[in-house]
DNA sequence: GTCTATATCTGGATAGAC
DNA sequence: GTCTATCCAGATATAGAC
């Protein structure tokens, strides 16, 4: 109408984004797509060819902007573990921005597993490297880098992808998680910091047999 | 024949388990189930009145055989720091020889809620009490029971929702992964260590041999 | 208990008028 | 571009013979 409504087509998307994330893709219903956009089923596939182009659509989206700000983060600096932490800073920032991506990927990664190959996403491959040259001038303790990327990850990952099973086994209310969260990224950046930091030369203390 | 075969109630079982593990719940079909176990569709139903019947009773059947003994680890033990590698190392063997449970939990989580509830799982919150008492005696390093808890469950759990992600991003073969998995324990109690392990007062020597 | 055949239902996709 | 009506495949579930 006279409003500045968005056109049909970003309604679409925006719907559909929403039903995704509520219900995942298999769950997710082209009809309470339609519904949320406020239109007919039929313009789904008027715009968008299928479903599957739909998701892939949305993801490609957003995929196409999380990872490139993601990527940014990891400028070459000279220190590694600030580096880490501000790389850990941002991803946790666009995960809170974007929460559904986490449960998206792993839709992803089992349903339509050829849309990843299509982001390119060599950032954690760069991350080992970064790691493991840092960890060769000594400025980091000796340590399996892909390991330590999973942890990273896992833990960053889990409020997102495990809301409703945290909040039942640790009886949290909504807000108490999202508190949770939101001090998140100082808590991992606390284990990194431990972690990584290297012991002290001249120690007095056994070098952990 | 006259082989011992698996009566087939059981051999249902083991075959939906799979095709559940392989496929999760939206994408598994009965037919798929009923060829593994190599027997018709209506078997099935005869069996088990319906799919969310069978998944309800698998998840019973694990669930009940997992929460317990991952609690039996929990037993009292004056040390907080061992207690919670013992744990640590209890959990990712159970999640080792029961691979599927993390995505059926996130699956339970989403679509079917109610099945959690019937599930008495206390221990989290069991952990955070002796978490927190720990804490106060000044067993452990003063920390959030809470984020704790997310972040170990995090890390041991993300190889096994996240593998083929982690493969994907790490270019890692399958021979690999696998390793990654296995060496994970000993990762995880690494952190563990590191982060609760109070700043030595004064002493020469963490209380640790 | 086990099968074959079939009913039923759901949901993605299309045809065709406007 | 937008709608109504319809098709059709795929999947769960049931009927009923053996």
């Amino acid at each position: 109408m006279s409003e500045i409504e968005p056109d049909t087509k970003s309604r679409i998307l925006a719907a559909a984004e929403a039903e995704f994330l509520a219900n995942g893709y298999d769950r997710a219903r082209m009809q309470a797509i339609a519904d949320r956009a406020q239109i007919n089923k039929a313009m789904l596939h008027y715009h968008f060819r299928s479903k599957d182009e739909l998701f892939a659509q949305i993801f490609r989206n957003k995929a196409g902007v999380f990872f490139p700000k993601v990527e940014a983060s990891l400028r070459e600096q000279p220190d590694f573990i600030p580096f880490t932490c501000v790389f850990i800073d941002t991803y946790m920032a666009h995960l809170m921005a974007n929460p559904f991506l986490p449960s998206y990927l792993l839709q992803v990664s089992v349903n339509h597993l050829e849309l990843l190959e299509q982001v390119a996403i060599d950032f954690p491959r760069k991350f080992v490297r970064a790691f493991e040259a840092a960890c060769q001038s000594g400025q980091v303790r000796p340590h399996d880098a892909r390991q330590f990327v999973v942890s990273i990850i896992g833990m960053c990952v889990m409020p997102f992808i495990g809301r409703n099973l945290i909040k039942g086994f640790l009886a949290l209310e909504d807000s108490q998680f999202d508190e949770l969260i939101s001090s998140r990224a100082e808590e991992i950046k606390r284990y990194v910091v431990l972690l990584l930091t290297p012991e002290p030369k001249e120690s007095k203390e056994p070098s952990r047999a």
